[in-house]
DNA sequence: CGATTTAGTCTACGTTGTGGACTAAATATC
DNA sequence: GATATTTAGTCCACAACGTAGACTAAATCG
């Protein structure tokens, strides 16, 4: 008989259950359940969750006590009978901050727990003409004024999240190669000295999440970033998809064509020399994209057929990633979401001939409603998501 | 102030946590770790998940009750004190039963609770050749028998999950298109009925979790299944990667060349026109895989070539994967696996080369260990990974 | 053979959810 | 306007499950 030799099949946690821990679901049950609906009664939770109105009544005065939760007034369903008190998420006290690095700014975003945005400070800079110890020293001011005001309308930052766009070593906040600024092997979590804790992480990956969470996404869908690197990031069932080391999501170099340009990465025939900020603005023979916008506007041959193959590529590229992690909706955002007018008929068109008749109805590409925010919101909402999850550990603050 | 309109941050699992679920999961904790180390006393249980000596003393009375684990024998760590009984897993009470379709056999392969695999069973037969309901009936009849033959050496089966060559609507047991057996709108779900639950599973999806359980995968990699059509399993941290509905991995229509040949699917240049066995047959003008096989060890220059192509489209849509779903390694089964010395040079050197140099090592390109018995492993692996999860549900049998 | 070490069992206790009794707050009916 | 009825929310004794220290059991060392 042949004995396993593989992974065990069993998914062990590591993690033993006990009555606290069993509070602390509840409570992130309760959390949850009145963040998905807007509000709710004791009663309304007790019904939805199983739990029995006493507990719930308990769940509910812990969530209070923490300021987590406030009641709302009174409010009836039927025609008879007490009328019940609801019960929201309080935006009045704690508040995440969303940082992002960009290639020509600087921004943060203030966010409150029922996912209101209370502050927004964006500060135009060229950040690929500066050091990144000196962008990340202005990004700090940035924070800490921020943070002062937010304090100021009585809202407690409990931490933050910084975007920068290049893949991300999550457990250091090590920032190997960010094409896009030009930054290589930077320390960024290392150089980021503030008063709250912040943790670093991948642009486009926050931008789906911020797509997911204050935009149109649907729970399934791969949002599309891109300057002169293009990269992705997948949302499946509301969760990222990262990969093995973290590094999926490289859309940019998906080979459109094997015998194609070669890339600065060394391949042939990457997504990038196709789509990429500088091989668009290349084909239109523009400086930049406003400039392109223009002649795109004035129905300049030329910078439409720069469009027109951008947007093959894309479709090309898309229709891979189509095949291999299945979507169900497209979004398009970074300069893709300012050319989505140029380019939207030729990427669904192109994905549509390369996806073939066998997998129903292509996956729709829209365009990110967030613009450049996307990225920051996407940031606070990982820090807002974080303490929903589990309010417990905000009882004992 | 922006009010958020997208999906909540909160991941509920509407689910409610009493004394039960508490009770249930630290029962699979301990099943899992008995699992994952091959044999424990309780005072290393108790060290390992935290809960106390008289708490796993008595998890450990409920699942050797229910049958799940067995006491093997006395066991010292040091040199003194009293030494501890060793618990283990019970292969002699749970089973479950792999099955498999493909395209010239069926087979079904019986594996206890330990992961041993306790009965093979495997039927020559051209399935393209039949009709669906008489192959499920087919595969009915072998079910029955292996179930008694499993019955007869003390084993109980409790469940199944049958692994067919093309994508599944998990809900319905519904199988859309399986090219491999020219099958179409077969409700696969329906036509089997055995006196035992079985679910439906897509092959690729199994061989991968097959290479996972029994075989040398890593937690994380892309498994490559292929006949006519080309299929991918992708395992994420130990669980398999679906994608929205499901569809993902669909390696075979991912595109080699945008302008290639035209494919089945409608597409133009899908890997499956390079690298399927239709296209490796036609491009070494043979009938099948054994006379392809004997002219590649003859080193026939047209065997080698077509092999060759093969390999080097391979390479190139497998570029795409790892740019867009980052794997650890890549692991070749179906027909890739009994070509894998043509192959696997041309795959890794095309590999290289197309991922360029921003990503560190090149994913290593490896052959499935367990042939033709990854799917039906993988298969019956479902049903254990099921019982080591909630042996709760087993206490009440 | 007694001291020491380690495993495993026993038992009272603490935490958290349950379930029925009860109070509170409303409207419908007479 | 008083009573009946309906529904929300609180009170309180109880149940389930893990904890923690006491205790027994099984070994080796000196």
């Amino acid at each position: 008989m042949t004995q396993a030799t593989g992974q065990t099949t069993g998914q062990t946690t590591g993690r033993a259950v006990r009555h606290d821990a069993m509070r602390a679901r509840n409570l992130a049950l309760v959390l949850g359940e009145v963040e998905a609906r807007g509000s709710l009664t004791r009663a309304a939770l007790a019904e939805i969750t199983g739990l029995t109105k006493t507990t719930v009544s308990k769940l509910v005065a812990d969530l209070i006590e923490a300021g987590l939760v406030v009641e709302a007034g009174t409010v009836r369903d039927g025609e008879r009978g007490r009328p019940g008190m609801e019960v929201r998420i309080s935006g009045d006290r704690i508040a995440a901050i969303g940082l992002e690095i960009n290639v020509d700014y600087l921004s943060v975003r203030v966010v409150d727990l029922a996912r209101s945005v209370r502050l927004r400070r964006t500060q135009a800079v060229d950040n690929r003409a500066a050091q990144p110890v000196d962008v990340i020293a202005a990004l700090g001011d940035l924070v800490v004024k921020a943070v002062d005001e937010a304090v100021d309308i009585g809202l407690h930052v409990v931490g933050g999240v910084l975007a920068v766009p290049g893949p991300v070593d999550l457990s250091t906040g090590f920032v190997h190669n960010a094409p896009n600024l030009g930054w290589r092997e930077v320390p960024v979590a290392e150089l980021l000295r503030l008063p709250l804790p912040v943790l670093v992480e991948n642009e486009a990956n926050l931008a789906a999440l911020g797509e997911l969470w204050f935009g149109a996404g649907p729970p399934d869908f791969l949002y599309v970033s891109g300057e002169i690197g293009i990269g992705a990031g997948l949302v499946v069932q509301g969760r990222l998809f990262r990969g093995a080391r973290g590094f999926a999501g490289e859309l940019g170099h998906v080979a459109v064509s094997p015998d194609g340009p070669l890339c600065r990465c060394g391949a042939r025939g990457c997504l990038e020399r196709y789509a990429g900020q500088d091989a668009l603005l290349a084909a239109a023979a523009v400086a930049d994209l406003a400039e392109l916008i223009s002649l795109l506007e004035a129905t300049d041959s030329r910078a439409l057929a720069a469009c027109e193959r951008a947007g093959w590529a894309l479709g090309v590229a898309l229709s891979s990633a189509v095949n291999l992690v299945d979507p169900d909706t497209i979004v398009l955002g970074g300069i893709f979401a300012r050319l989505f007018p140029w380019l939207a008929d030729t990427v669904t068109g192109t994905l549509a001939a390369h996806l073939g008749q066998m997998r129903g109805a292509v996956p729709p590409v829209i365009v990110s409603r967030l613009g450049t925010e996307a990225a920051a919101l996407g940031a606070a909402g990982q820090v807002i998501r974080q303490v929903i999850a589990d309010p417990a550990a905000a009882l004992h603050t």
